[in-house]
DNA sequence: GTTCGATTGCTTAGCACTGAGATAACTTAT
DNA sequence: ATAAGTTATCTCAGTGCTAAGCAATCGAAC
């Protein structure tokens, strides 16, 4: 078999022999890969009145410590997105009642971020579907090949200074 | 070593252990490291005045066959974009001169989008910086690691019906 | 030859993001 | 105590995308 990068590399190695061309074929496929997998994810979270952008933020407090409260800097960092991109995702659960803004006891420039019961509620009913959908994606890889995936990917993230923030 | 993934996994399994969150292994990790590497890769493209929607034009139309010319729906398609960014993206290389629009003699509806010899000798002054760029991120990974990479990510990408158009 | 659905490229409106910068609050050094 | 520097959040203009829809053209069926 053959996938469209394949295609690529072809022609590369026709028009440009002089060049090594394979990185693309890591590189090339990670980018479909993540357009594909993007789009196939979205209809998950659009069956339950949801976008990338939103999930993404529900999730990532959901799974933080109870009571699940964070700072927009925290969700800035932990989505890999901007301050300015942080605020307008708040903007728009708060204004849907699925998160609230509630500055800090502690530190007045902070602002905390937690689930409303809608918001844990909603985030809860996601979860089941999004855990099956992304389980489908990988139906075609054995067991040991998406370990080895991602064992591969952490080490690519790693070398990158992706690591694990305190 | 562990990764940010990492820890989002320990996350999971704390609050949620009920789902099974090792598929976030995969696909955590692949949305992560396409960002990444998209602020890499710009790096490189905008080292020669380019962003990577038109290095990804510029490069499809360098790749193909002599006179390396084709449509905007072929631009489409291989870049899995709208035909309105494909417009966009036309409109900015034209304005710019690295690409020239023609009416098909055949086709009254068609286009054909060819390099001018300024885009293609800028594609191909980018070129090299751009694989030695892919090339240093993925110095970590061995060559065996990096094969095997790629055709996990081929079957992966074949399985969601990514394979080669005619 | 004419009709009609499909195809092609473009237009437009709306949207989410980035990057730069403003503001306010906190921290450190003196 | 004060100044200088840092941090947290928000604001805003600019950008590039999608989704929906348009006019022009093509090709197949009649």
């Amino acid at each position: 078999m053959a996938d469209h990068v394949d295609r690529v590399l072809e022609q590369w190695a026709a028009q440009r022999p002089d060049l090594d061309a394979s990185p693309m074929g890591v590189f090339g496929r990670l980018s479909r890969l993540s357009r594909l997998v993007g789009a196939e994810l979205h209809r998950t979270f659009s069956a339950h009145g949801l976008d990338s952008a939103s999930f993404d933020v529900l999730a990532t407090l959901r799974r933080s410590d109870p009571p699940h409260r964070l700072t927009p800097t925290q969700l800035m960092h932990s989505s890999m997105i901007t301050s300015g991109a942080v605020t307008q995702r708040l903007d728009r659960l708060e204004a849907r009642n699925l998160v609230t803004r509630t500055r800090s006891d502690t530190d007045g420039r902070a602002v905390q971020v937690g689930l409303t019961d809608e918001g844990l509620a909603l985030i809860d009913r996601v979860l089941p579907d999004h855990v099956a959908t992304e389980d489908r994606l990988l139906a075609a890889l054995t067991p040991a090949q998406r370990d080895t995936l991602a064992d591969t990917l952490r080490t690519l993230l790693e070398s990158l200074g992706d690591t694990r923030s305190p």
